[in-house]
DNA sequence: TAGATTGTTAATCGATTAACAATC
DNA sequence: TAGATTGTTAATCGATTAACAATC
C-alpha cells in the first residue's frame, strides 16, 4: 500500500515511516491529511484528547475508513477501542506534511478582508504568520491593523527578501488583482492564495489557490436540491 | 478542487446513460463542474467568448482531457478547432447543477469579514443574494452595511421564514459560532457556510462547510517543499 | 488546405467502500 | 469479559492518460 508515487523506484520507507517517509504524497492524500489536522487542531484547542476515525469523518465528510487507512500508512498512531492522540497525531501530521515550520507570508491589502485575515487567528494556528500587511492607498498606509503597521506596497519586495516570505495573501478587489500578483511573483514569493475573483495569470513556477465559497456552496446546494 | 467529500448515501454515481442526467451527479463531478462555473463566470465578466479545455484546465489545474470527458457527458457544447462559448457553458452547467435561480441567504455577524462578503460580488455572481444580515451586538444593530440595515439576531427565524432561506453564512468569532449555528438550525437553514474555526454539531440534515485557507495553503506549501 | 481542438475509446492506476479479524 | 475501534483485505468504482478520428 503505498500513496502517490508516480515516480518509479521509491518503494521503500513507507510503512512504519512516520516522517522518514522521503515520497511525495499524493493529491488526495495531502488534501485530507490538511483537512484531519485542521480538526484536530481545533479538537485540541478545546481540550479533546483522543478522537475516533468516525469523529473525524463527521467533521471532515470523508469516510471513516478511509481515514484510517489513510493514517496506517504512516504507522499505528490509533489504539483499538479507544482512537487517536489528538496531540501525538497533530505532531504526526505536521511531520508527515513537512509543515511543522514556521511560515512567514505577506498580507496585500487593508480593507475589510484584510482586516479579517490580519485578527483571525485561522493562519495562525497552523504556523503562517502575518510578518507584514501592504496597500497601495496612501491614506491606510501607516495605521495599525492588527497590531501592524501598514506599509507601502514598494517595501514588498525588500520584506519578502528580508523575511523569506514564501507565501502571499491578496486580499484586493478583483481589477487589482492581476498587478498585485505581478508584484508579489517579481518580489519573488511562490505561493498566491487569490481572494478576488480574479483569474491571476503567473509564471509556472508559482501556484495560484483562488479561494471561492461560492463554488463551495453552489456544490453544496447541489446535493441539497438533488 | 476539494478532493474527497463522500457524504452518506453518495452511492449513485452517474450512468453513462448518454445525456440529460436525472441522476445525481458523483461528487467529483459536481465539484468539478462548480469549478468550471467559477472561471467560466470570471471569463464572461472578462469578455472572454470562447475558452479551450486548455484554458480551462490552466485556470483549474484538472486535466484537460478530463475537462471534455466531463463535459462530453451532457452535449456536444463545444466546436471542433475552436473550444467552448463562454455564455452557453455557463447556462449548461447551471442547469446541470440546477443551481440557474437565485438563492437568498442570511449573514450573521457585521464585524470586518462580515462587511468584507457583504460588499463583495463573489455570492452574487453566482446567483447568492444576501438579503439579511444580523449580529447579536445591539450597537452594530441598525447601521448599515453594504447597503442593507444590521437586524438583530432575535429576527433570524421572522427572516427565514419570510424569505426562503436555505443557506446561513456565519462570520462570527469561533467562542460564538456554535450557539449562532444553533440559532440557524432552530430557523431552519439546511447549510451552513461556516468561516470560524468551531466545529460545528448540527443535526444530519444540515451540511456544515468550513472555510478553511490555512489547510489550502499547507496543502499547496506541501507541493512547494517537495 | 493546415492547424487546432473536441469527443471518445481503451487501458491503467488510484480512491473508495464494506466487512471483519485483531486488540485495546 | 463486553464493547468499541483500529488496521487490513478484497472488490468495485472513479480518475487519469495516451491516442486519434472527426470536424471546425
Amino acid at each position: 500500500m503505498t500513496y502517490g508515487e508516480p515516480t518509479a523506484g521509491m518503494a521503500e520507507a513507507q510503512r512504519d515511516g512516520g516522517g522518514a517517509g522521503h515520497e511525495r504524497l499524493s493529491l488526495g492524500v495531502a488534501a485530507r491529511l490538511s483537512r484531519y489536522l485542521q480538526v484536530l487542531t481545533q479538537a485540541k484547542k478545546m481540550g479533546k484528547e483522543t478522537i475516533s476515525s468516525q469523529e473525524l469523518s463527521d467533521y471532515t465528510h470523508v469516510n471513516s475508513t478511509q481515514i484510517r487507512r489513510d493514517l496506517s500508512g504512516f504507522g499505528k498512531f490509533g489504539k483499538r477501542g479507544v482512537g487517536y492522540n489528538v496531540e501525538a497525531l497533530v505532531t504526526q501530521i505536521r511531520k508527515i506534511l513537512r509543515t511543522a515550520g514556521q511560515h512567514n507570508i505577506a498580507l496585500i491589502g487593508a480593507g475589510h478582508l484584510g482586516k479579517a485575515i490580519a485578527s483571525s487567528e485561522i493562519f495562525a494556528d497552523h504556523g503562517f504568520r502575518v510578518v507584514a500587511i501592504f496597500d497601495v492607498d496612501a491614506s491606510k498606509v501607516g495605521t495599525d491593523v492588527g497590531n501592524q503597521a501598514v506599509r507601502h506596497i514598494d517595501e514588498l519586495r525588500q520584506v519578502v527578501e528580508d523575511e523569506d516570505i514564501v507565501v502571499g495573501v491578496l486580499a484586493v478587489p478583483t481589477h487589482a488583482a492581476q498587478g498585485l500578483a505581478n508584484e508579489l511573483v517579481e518580489a519573488g514569493v511562490k505561493i498566491i492564495f487569490n481572494y478576488s475573483e480574479s483569474l491571476l495569470d503567473v509564471p509556472p513556477e508559482v501556484t495560484v489557490h483562488t479561494s471561492s465559497p461560492a463554488v463551495d456552496l453552489l456544490y453544496a446546494l447541489y446535493f441539497y436540491l438533488t
